[in-house]
DNA sequence: CATGAATGAGACTTCATTCAT
DNA sequence: TATGAATGAAGTCTCATTCAT
């Protein structure tokens, strides 16, 4: 594969990011996509056998990256107070720097459970095994209470950042700045104070 | 409108019900429920006027109840930890009797949110409200600190039911009945230690 | 089903025949057979499944009354010259009442063996084992040699017939009448002189 | 043209026969030859105008070697029945060398006659009038009887070959060597006995 | 000669909704 | 109230062919 042609397909998926934030993945068109990506109809399915494999692919490309995020803030020796702030501010600056992408990812992959949600539904788990991960070794280290399973504490936490994310998303009014740094914040200091000893 | 007539929509709807869980909303063909409630094609469109307002019908019916709960939660004269008890058992407690309606609202309305959630998008935020509204006399009486907004908490408290539930849908494994009423006091264990002083 | 829908159905068979044998089964569309048949495109859906099933039903059809009439023949007292001279006959005269059906037949299903003649291959060969069937009684009568078996004699009646009938299709001259019952006669006359003792 | 070039283009046409011969003329796509050919894509399109000429390619070919045989076989001066049988022998063996190429040419323009069998009806009519040419010759010689055209005859005939071959095309079981003699044999007898007075 | 990325027209099928009975 | 036949718009995907390198 060229460069050429390697840019292209990156070409397509920067503008199905945007079609798909905009107009839904169900609502819009293929056509659409390629007319926003300013190419030609059938290049899209030289590059992806159908328009849920574009979906996919963007889901799989950023989850992944977040995972690894997530596995690299439970491999660390920080307390895990901070450990979980990590993931938060991750998720979280993922939104600031593209909002658009993280919106596709949970509007039409992580909350549209029902449909391409059941497909990545192990991928989608793999995320809250690593932070129940980060939660079970708190517990061993006896920072956590152990009446809390670390598996609900994982849903809990992650619940709980979808959910502010959700509330940007579908916010009329543009998200500050401030508001960022404010949710990490306030993720935690819920989260966790429910968590410790 | 007679009660013959009444009861066929009641048929219509409660086999939308099962169809929707089962299928999908966007899956399912508005022959499915008619099959499935055993009335003609037609007839469907006798008593809505669109598949959309099948499923506005049903979640509205649920929602509503649910609203009133909460009210009636904040109205009460109980400390904060049993009034927001109240909320989550009474989600939860929607689940554990019909399954299959509240993971047609969740799944098809709540989670959505791109298509139903906008159009009910209000009515949901409606619920954050009457949640953040038992916090926000919680921190007038001095029980639960105010570094965390009301709108934050009922987010964080909200997103960690919903998350809850979403994982029991998609449980390949029945839920069992002691579950039910671990995850009410772990949800409320979790969020509420959070937000007292 | 009424009667009105049961014509429909038939209504849109009829003009199938005609769009098929004038434009082929690959190159018509759809909606050129609903428009033939004056009704809107989605009754086609309606009744049929697909464009091939429209295909099916309509070989189908045909080839059932022509296995009858072979089977009837073979049944028959009469001796084994006229037997082959009913199948010839019966073959014949279908193309003699309705060119357009047997042209679709021929053309599209039973030579088109790459396509459709392989679905319907085992329904085909009935037609070869009927007529195996006339042959081999022939010989046990004594009235045909055994030198040549009668699989290979149904191989050469037919696929002298369908030969006779392709020419004739693809003519650009009209048929006359009389050529009809000369090709009964030549074509009985020529097989089964090869045939007899 | 160089030698090189020449015989990219035989390796494209050997690739076609075999993947016309497996997955049928339109149901294959272009890039399927290539890939066969072991070729990129474009060179296809630079030794071919479009896929149909490959086919044509193959057909006149071979059809063309068919036509002289039958020229010579009627130019010589054994007796009839012994031309017919080198006629089909000669298609026989044809099928015997090259079964895919056969199965081809037969299936995918012969009997195809809707499509590719419209663009050849003059060349395949060509093959029935050098075997007309043969009976109408026996004919004057007094061999044959004349109640039958030879124009008739001669579809009878091809009509039989072309029989056996689709058979053995669409057999599950391979044919056997000795099958191919059988064939010639019973053939002429079958259809020259009709013939001769 | 050779490559394979790029083009874009074309057709099937689905299904929500309407309407005559 | 009840039926289900009839409508037709809409969108995905295929693939032969072209063309820049």
């Amino acid at each position: 594969m060229t460069a050429a042609a390697t840019e292209k397909r990156r070409v397509i998926l920067d503008a199905a990011v945007r079609v798909f934030a905009r107009q839904g993945f169900h609502t819009c068109r293929v056509s659409d996509i390629a007319d926003e990506a300013g190419v030609a109809y059938g290049l899209v399915y030289h590059y992806f056998s159908s328009k849920e494999q574009i979906l996919d692919t963007l889901f799989l490309e950023r989850w992944d990256v977040m995972l690894s995020a997530i596995a690299e803030s439970d491999a660390s020796s920080r307390p895990p107070r901070e450990k979980l702030y990590a993931v938060a501010a991750f998720i979280i600056d993922s939104y600031r720097h593209d909002p658009e992408l993280m919106k596709v990812i949970i509007v039409e992959v992580t909350r549209a459970a029902n449909t391409f949600g059941l497909t990545h539904l192990a991928k989608i788990r793999e995320a809250y095994a690593g932070i129940a991960a980060i939660v079970s070794s708190a517990q061993l280290q006896g920072a956590f209470r152990t009446e809390i399973t670390p598996e609900f504490a994982a849903q809990a936490f992650y619940g709980c950042i979808e959910q502010v994310l959700t509330g940007w998303i579908f916010d009329s009014v543009p998200v500050g700045e401030q508001e960022f740094d404010q949710a990490k914040t306030l993720i935690v200091e819920t989260i966790c104070r429910g968590l410790e000893r």
